[in-house]
DNA sequence: AACTATTCATAAGT
DNA sequence: TACTTATGAATAGTT
C-alpha cells in the first residue's frame, strides 16, 4: 500500500527504514487499539526500535497483560516478570544469541563456499543464486564509484588544462614583453631571432593537446639541453 | 477498508465481532512481522481474545521482550548488588555476543550484496573475488553431485536392464514349457498358431531397448490368448 | 511533515 | 469457516 510493492525484507538505507518504522510503528498501534475496542479483546504491544528505543500500547495495563500473559503460560520455569530470575534471563539471552551466532556462522560459511557437504542440488541451486545476485550487486557498485571517480579525474583535469591555458596566453604576453625589452637593449636583428624560437614551439603546443607534454616542459625546462647532450642515458629513466 | 466505513466501538453483534477479531488479529500480528523485519526491531504482541484465548507473536522471544520491557521501564536506582555479580558477568557475555552478531550480520549483509554503501573500491574487489571463489565452490559440488546422481541413475539403469535380459530369457523358457503342453493338449496345428505369436513377439522385443514396453507386456501376461478368442474388444483397454 | 498513487486490509456478502 | 469483492485505510515514494 504505496507507490510500488515492496517485498518484506530489512530496508538497506537507513533513513527510509526510520521514517517506515515510524509509520508503521504507529499503524500498528493504531490496528492494536482498534482490535481491543472492536473486539473487546486484551491487547499489548511492545516495540524497540533499531536504537533500542521502547513504544508499547496496552488498553488495559502492560502489567496486567504480561500477568495474564504469564499465568496463560504456566509451565514457565519462572516468571517473566520477576527480577530474581535475572541472572536465568541473563543465561538465556546468552544462550539465545550463541545460538543465532552459530546459525549466522555457519549460514555465512555456506556463503564463502565452504561447509557444502550438506546440501542438495536445490540448496546448491539457490545459493549459487544469491552469490550471483551479489556478485552483480558489487560489481555495480564498484563501476559506479569507478565512473565516479573517472568523471572526478576528468573534471579535475578539465580545469588543469584551462590553468594551463591562462599560463600559456600569460606566458606568451610575458614573452612579448621580454622581446620588446630585448629590441629595445640589444635592437632589431638579435630580438628577431629569439623571438622566434618562443613563439614557435608556443603555438605548436597549445593547438595539440598539451597537458602530459606540457607539464612536463614547465617542470623540467630545458634540462635536455644543458645535461650530456648527445647520449641516450635519459632514455632509460 | 471494506465494503463500508465503520466506526471504531465495541461490536455488538458477537458474531461478526469474533469473524473481525480474527480477520483484524491475524493483520495485527502480519504487520507487527512486516515491521520488525522491514525496521530491524523487537517487537512483541500479546492479544486475549473476549473468550480469554491467547494469541502472540514476538520476532525473538516473548520472554526476551518482556526482560527488555522490564528493564526499560526499570528505575535504575535500584542496581546495588557488588559489581562482580552473575548478573554483570552475563549481562556482559551477552553484550559480547550481541555486538559480535551485529558484526556478522553487518559482514553477512555486504555477502549478500546489500549495504555495500561504505566500501571503496578495493574492499568491493576483495568482496568481489570472495564472492566468485564462493560461486566457483558451489558450482563444482553442485557439479559434483549432479554427475553422482546420473552415474548412480545409470548404474540402476543398467541393473534393470539386466534384470530384464534375465526376465526374458525366463519368459522365453516359460512360452517353450508353454507351448509343448499346447502341443500336448491341442495337437500340432493350433500350437504353432500360438507359438509364432508368442516367439514373434519376443525376439522383436529384445534386440530393441526393451525397457518400458516390456513391463507391459509382463503385468498382462497372454489375456489374449484366453478371453474371448477372435474378437477386437480387448484392443481397446 | 505533507502529498498522492498504489497496494493492502477488511466489511459485507455468499 | 472460507472465499469474493467493493471500498476505505495504510503507506512507499516523492516533494
Amino acid at each position: 500500500m504505496g507507490r510500488g510493492k515492496i517485498l518484506i525484507r530489512r530496508i538497506d538505507n537507513s533513513t527510509s527504514r526510520q521514517v517506515t518504522f515510524s509509520k508503521r510503528r504507529n499503524g500498528l498501534l493504531k490496528k492494536a487499539k482498534e482490535l481491543a475496542i472492536l473486539c473487546d479483546a486484551e491487547v499489548g504491544v511492545i516495540i524497540f526500535s533499531s536504537t533500542s528505543k521502547l513504544y508499547d500500547y496496552a488498553n488495559t495495563s502492560m502489567k496486567s497483560v504480561i500477568e495474564r500473559y504469564n499465568k496463560a503460560k504456566e509451565d514457565n520455569t519462572d516468571k517473566l516478570g520477576d527480577p530474581s530470575s535475572e541472572v536465568k534471563f541473563w543465561q538465556r539471552e546468552a544462550a539465545l544469541l550463541r545460538k543465532q551466532l552459530e546459525n549466522l556462522q555457519r549460514n555465512h560459511r555456506k556463503m564463502m563456499g565452504e561447509e557444502l557437504s550438506g546440501l542438495n542440488v536445490k540448496e546448491l541451486q539457490n545459493l549459487e543464486k544469491q552469490l550471483e545476485m551479489s556478485l552483480r550487486g558489487v560489481r555495480v557498485k564498484k563501476d559506479q564509484i569507478l565512473v565516479e571517480e573517472v568523471q572526478e579525474l576528468n573534471r579535475k583535469r578539465n580545469f588543469s588544462h584551462q590553468e594551463n591555458k591562462e599560463l600559456y596566453k600569460k606566458l606568451d604576453l610575458v614573452r612579448q614583453e621580454n622581446m620588446e625589452l630585448y629590441k629595445k637593449v640589444y635592437g632589431t636583428r638579435e630580438a628577431n631571432a629569439v623571438s622566434r624560437n618562443a613563439m614557435s614551439s608556443n603555438s605548436l603546443s597549445v593547438n595539440e593537446d598539451p597537458l602530459t607534454p606540457l607539464h612536463l616542459q614547465l617542470s623540467q625546462p630545458q634540462l635536455q639541453h644543458y645535461e650530456m647532450p648527445g647520449t641516450t642515458k635519459l632514455r632509460l629513466v
